[in-house]
DNA sequence: TAGTGGTCTAGACCACCGG
DNA sequence: CGGTGGTCTAGACCACTAG
């Protein structure tokens, strides 16, 4: 059981550690998620069965699943079942991928890589992954394409240690946070970026064929797993000529 | 009362326009803020008090009142009651501008007022805005500073039939969405942005003191009431040397 | 102390889905 | 058809706030 009645086994209600019932119920399950207890696309027990098992009402269950849906973690079905959620492109595409082509219509990029190096980590790149000094990085470097143009110059950083192997593969797959949970059971969840204006460097400019010092988008995102600890740091340059960068305000 | 047992007297749950009596909950209360029923600030009536009014269960208007809380339009405080939110300058610092220093302590812009117009609608304000062709348009020009250093030229198109009065009023006030609820009844909801880099035109450079043809964030605004409808558009090129525009992915 | 929102429970009926 | 999530109800106890 999770619980007696009254929250007596737990801390009480007006100290500073207290979780309602249905926060512990969604750590819980949140926690399984993450410890790969229940995969990808797989559907959960049925909100009476978890109840059962946790000891909890139907409706505290379901409140912790409401919110872990609004949080992406979840899709639920009526009538079929509630599902660990896919990171496919459809997904990445309506949650990170804020970059739209001027035909408004939304596309995910093709990315040709240009540079995977291991090396250790920046003062920058310690900072901003929250990485102990001394710690090394994957640093991948590609180009993205936008119906066939090239629009972005990207470079990521990534904390070797949580991600063995991946600088050997024969190819580093273009949908990466879908890489990441399937191969590493690393859910990105959420992120921040910060955005600026600045003049292309010539080596970008090259690459993306606009003359040196063009105006380009910068844009700088940490990314964030289910813990709230950083993942990867994605540094991109995006030629905003011919698409631009949507935000949503609610 | 809102409805019978079974929504016996709406359109059955399978039809096309059904909606859960949450929702229809939701909609009189919104259209009570909307037609200012209920002014900014002001206090609802209890759940238990609404719903009787209503003829609905305290569960009902609670899952209602827990939308419009999500969705900013509503503050509740537990033990004093449910508010009404109001515009001030915490919520559209937090909701509306994202343009935050390199300190990163977010603060709200002072304006400087260059040009306040009427007009006939351009083709292209009709189109942002929804107007019909021969309407006005309220057309304002200011620039914003940030920590006292000018950093945005801003320009707004404001339906003239929705503001009547705004033009000849002594001084325009900096925050123009708190004007707009408390004098004009109008609440903004929310909006859409779009970013991209360009160079600083002549006369804008002029005015924030930069070279022209420095790169600049130009970013494309509209900004929509309760009922979705389109209420400002507004235009902002911004140099981005000592400030970022900042976008949370959740 | 009275009233509010916050949490939790138990039970009911519904629409939707698959077999 | 049986099982799932979606909705709605009724009632309980709690913590917080005001007076």
């Amino acid at each position: 059981m999770m619980n007696e009645k009254t929250n007596s086994q737990d801390e009480a209600r007006g100290t500073p550690g207290f979780l309602p019932l249905y926060r512990q119920v969604k750590s819980l399950l949140v926690r399984r998620i993450s410890e790969r207890f229940w995969q990808p696309g797989e559907i959960l027990p049925s909100e009476m069965q978890i109840a059962a098992e946790l000891g909890v009402s139907q409706g505290t269950v379901r409140k912790a699943l409401d919110e872990m849906t609004a949080d992406r973690l979840l899709v639920r079905r009526q009538g079929r079942g509630t599902f660990v959620a896919r990171h496919d492109e459809s997904r990445i595409l309506f949650q990170f991928f804020k970059i739209v082509p001027e035909t408004g219509i939304p596309v995910f990029p093709e990315s040709h890589l240009r540079r995977v190096e291991t090396a250790p980590a920046s003062p920058e790149e310690v900072a901003r992954l929250a990485l102990r000094p001394g710690d090394s990085v994957i640093r991948i470097a590609r180009i993205r394409s936008l119906n066939g143009r090239p629009t972005i110059s990207e470079y990521l950083a990534l904390p070797l240690e949580r991600f063995p192997g991946l600088v050997s593969q024969a190819d580093i797959p273009n949908n990466l946070y879908d890489h990441f949970a399937s191969d590493y059971g690393i859910t990105i969840a959420g992120g921040d970026e910060s955005l600026r204006a600045m003049a292309a460097p010539a080596e970008d400019a090259a690459l993306l064929g606009i003359p040196e010092g063009t105006p380009i988008l910068a844009i700088d995102r940490v990314a964030l797993d289910l813990d709230g600890k950083p993942v990867e740091w994605r540094y991109s340059l995006c030629d905003t000529r011919h698409c631009h960068y949507v935000s949503g305000l609610r």
